[in-house]
DNA sequence: CCAAAAGTGTTGACTTTACACCCATGC
DNA sequence: GCATGGGTGTAAAGTCAACACTTTTGG
């Protein structure tokens, strides 16, 4: 920690700390966000990233937790996971004021239908494609969000994330499906999940689920592990070997 | 952005908002990082990470750029890679006041030795391993630093930030081994790094250069590619495959 | 000639892919 | 029965790790 000559470390210029939100949902097979139309100016009647300042005996972790059980109206957001995207700085991002914003990501199993806003602005659901420009740099901290999930479905077991406690192994391929926005082959599918130890478990109660017709599958359970060796990588963006 | 009942947007609270930074470099086959000491309290005499205060007019990546600017003593730190780790906002890490700290790694090539510290605190290159308890949580934002590195390197060119303009695939090598702490099969390591498009590229005056004796080495420049498909993982953590 | 470091070749083990096929259920 | 989604098997292609071997330098 080092000043600048001319710089006092107790004349520091206040800044507002705020911690937005990508919340993110499958449903009927697309990704989706959680967006709150804003009421006021900049960007009056433009969709948002919900979020808020951070409170001064708030960590920004905190802050966005309780912003998101604000926001989808859940009464328990605790194990819900919450991904750290990065921290968004740029002077000018908010016309008012110097606004330093750090941006996170959830992830929620199924439509917690809407939200219990706890203002008046509306918030709603929609479908992360066809969405217009959003307020703010929203745009890019969603596209940062959608990336970053992206790439850690290969290595991680966040997939489990979207899903409820007991899930098919079809809908964990349709997490991957649907972000990715390629399809997977369902035999090597099931075989690589299965050959990672502790990612999914299988339900004992030998219990099964229709998915409408057709074969019932078995449920299973997230598992420990939260690292994915191998990794179950994308299938070939451009060439993938030399 | 919603508020809180009771909050107003333009009442906030005041936060310092400061870029610390994890300066990464390989001197003697070994990771090195650039460290301050700290001559008051709270953790005078301690050993800290260079940082300082964002300024009004400047992003967090840009104050980082400076200080680091600042610190090394180089005149052209344009050019060197810049990662934004993550932010640090527990209320209680610094006892002064309330700081919310987004901390960087940045990574350099050889040594650039010591700095030109703009001010008293002394400021030297010390072994990573072998370093006693550094001030504030700077511990932490270190270990984040070494690990998201190492990940990087995986899938990423990322390695080049630690070589000089034109190197060899020996020096290259010696990064993922030193990052790493595991060794490496030369042969394979070499075909891997030469099969991915971008990586590398050689120097065209069939330049070579001795390394002390043994047979000279061609020279590689950073090629254009960042991402490094198919990955080089890093050699079996545990059990690897099922 | 020897040691050291760069660079090439090869082989067997393993993984991955692509696809064929059977199973259980609703209509 | 037949469409639909779950689940198993397999064989060819590809990838990777391990290690033997050649090359070029300094002493």
């Amino acid at each position: 920690m080092t000043t600048s000559p001319g710089y006092d470390k107790y004349a520091f210029e206040p800044f507002a700390v705020t911690a937005d939100l990508a919340v993110l949902t499958i449903r009927a097979g697309a990704l989706h966000v959680l967006l709150v139309e804003r009421g006021q100016e900049p960007y009056a009647g433009h969709w948002a990233l919900p979020g808020g300042f951070v409170a001064p005996d708030e960590s920004a972790e905190t802050a966005a937790r309780r912003e998101l059980a604000e926001e989808t109206g859940l009464s328990d957001v605790s194990g819900l996971h919450l991904e750290q995207l990065r921290t968004y700085s740029e002077p000018d991002r908010d016309p008012r004021m110097r606004v330093v914003t750090v941006a996170f990501a959830a992830l929620l199993p199924d439509p917690p239908e809407p939200h219990a806003g706890s203002d008046a602005a509306q918030a709603r659901w929609l479908p992360y494609d066809s969405l217009g420009p959003l307020a703010f740099d929203h745009d890019r901290i969603l596209a940062d969000a959608h990336e970053r999930v992206g790439a850690k479905l290969e290595y991680s077991c966040l997939a489990t994330a979207f899903c409820p406690p007991e899930f098919t192994l079809g809908e964990l391929q349709q997490v991957y499906e649907t972000v990715w926005g390629t399809e997977l082959d369902r035999p090597n599918f099931r075989r690589k999940v299965l050959a990672t130890p502790g990612f999914v478990e299988p339900v004992p109660g030998g219990a099964k689920l229709t998915g409408g017709r057709g074969k019932p599958a078995a449920l299973y359970r997230t598992g420990d592990a939260t690292a994915l060796y191998p990794p179950l990588l994308r299938p070939t963006r451009e060439g993938r070997s030399a």
